[in-house]
DNA sequence: AACACTTTGTTTAATTCTTGACAAACAAGA
DNA sequence: TCTTGTTTGTCAAGAATTAAACAAAGTGTT
């Protein structure tokens, strides 16, 4: 009851909610208004009060919000408060680049194990994992019992490695695959990331901008 | 006019719209109804309907809409019709990983050149390009005036570099930075790109899937 | 302690977005 | 050519989201 009550909309703003607050704390700011905070993010004080009300009354009258509680609040409602192992399906460049740039351990995650199907990559050290052969995946999982696994693997295997990793136990998958993952499964959570779409978003807004398009004369 | 009048929940579509028709171009596909198109991807016929209407009238009763022709719509739409030539700041691993992975041209810009403060890296080949020095920065923008640039630097020397990029007239900015890139500048558009807020939304998924939860009772 | 000021939580209103429904238009086959 | 079935474009109803407004509660200063 208390999860379902919360739109989507709120949601989709609550990881951004979760940095601010984080930055705030870290430049020493122990009290924040909402008024502040809609400020400094781009929002409406009211679209603040409104979303912080939806898990509980953390603000105080005349006073607003103190920056380390509600921040620790937001977390838990995000999950943030466990850790969850993870592991990483290709060693590519953009596998490499978050295994070594993405904070897991602040997003509830913990990186423990990284796949390749490249004999060339195996074996290659990346942080403070070494990479291993996806022949061994079976059994590290039953090990180590990862739940959750990102995916940076060619579009055509996607589905296929995905099957396998859910009947192996993992139930959230981040997927970079240029394919949208859809699971019939409902106990299986995933999170789409296409860096095209992305991109695309910025050529769009580029082209509104005055001056680079002839036709803009309306 | 044009633009102004489609609203941005269907800009937010498009790009998605635009991968998938180029999957069914690329499957053979010619023609498609709105209530195929709404079950691959997961929406309404009626939001589609309704989406491909906001720039005109591209389908046909009876028959559907043609793919390629409304591919190359929407594509003009998000202005990939145009190459706008794009630098790249910070060859660390995930600038890297960007240079080599996605590809430019299809999202309407060009990679043409790729920056970095460190002396260790400056000379190495990423691709095509090989990584210039910073210094380099000014007379290569003066030159080759790149309207659009690419952020893998540090948090802290985002703004300063945005704001250098724009005197250079940088126009666009693909933001990786950890930090929200907010311009003042109306005439410049920015894509902030928060991967970590992306991994907490998946967190958050997880952490309300069944049996995940001790208190899932309700 | 009293007063002026700040700020929340909440209610109500406005706006935006999504879905359902259906007539008009076209396709395709007899 | 006519008829049946399909599918769009569009309108209107229904949800959902956002913004504005304000009383109640607390702060801080004198």
């Amino acid at each position: 009851m208390s999860k379902n009550s919360i739109s989507n909309s709120v949601i989709r703003r609550l990881p951004r909610y979760h940095r601010f607050l984080g930055d705030l704390e870290a430049n020493g700011y122990v009290r924040i208004s909402s008024r502040e905070l809609a400020e400094k993010m781009g929002l409406t004080a009211s679209q603040i009060r409104q979303d912080f009300n939806c898990f509980g009354e953390f603000g105080q009258q005349g006073y607003g919000y103190n920056v380390k509680e509600l921040r620790g609040e937001i977390g838990k409602i995000l999950g943030l408060d466990v850790s969850t192992p993870m592991i990483l399906l290709g060693a590519g460049n953009l596998g490499r680049a978050l295994a070594a740039h993405i904070d897991f351990r602040n997003r509830g995650f913990e990186l423990i194990g990284i796949f390749d199907a490249n004999p060339a990559v195996v074996g290659d050290t990346i942080g403070e994992l070494s990479v291993r052969s996806v022949d061994e995946l079976e059994a590290f999982c039953t090990q180590h019992r990862p739940e959750a696994a990102i995916l940076c693997i060619p579009k055509g295997e996607a589905e296929k490695e995905a099957d396998r990793l859910i009947s192996y136990g993992v139930r959230a998958f981040w997927n970079f695959t240029h394919y949208d993952l859809r699971i019939s499964h409902k106990d299986v959570a995933v999170e789409n990331v296409h860096l095209g779409d992305s991109l695309t978003t910025l050529s769009y807004a580029l082209s509104g901008i005055s001056g680079k398009d002839k036709e803009d004369k309306e």
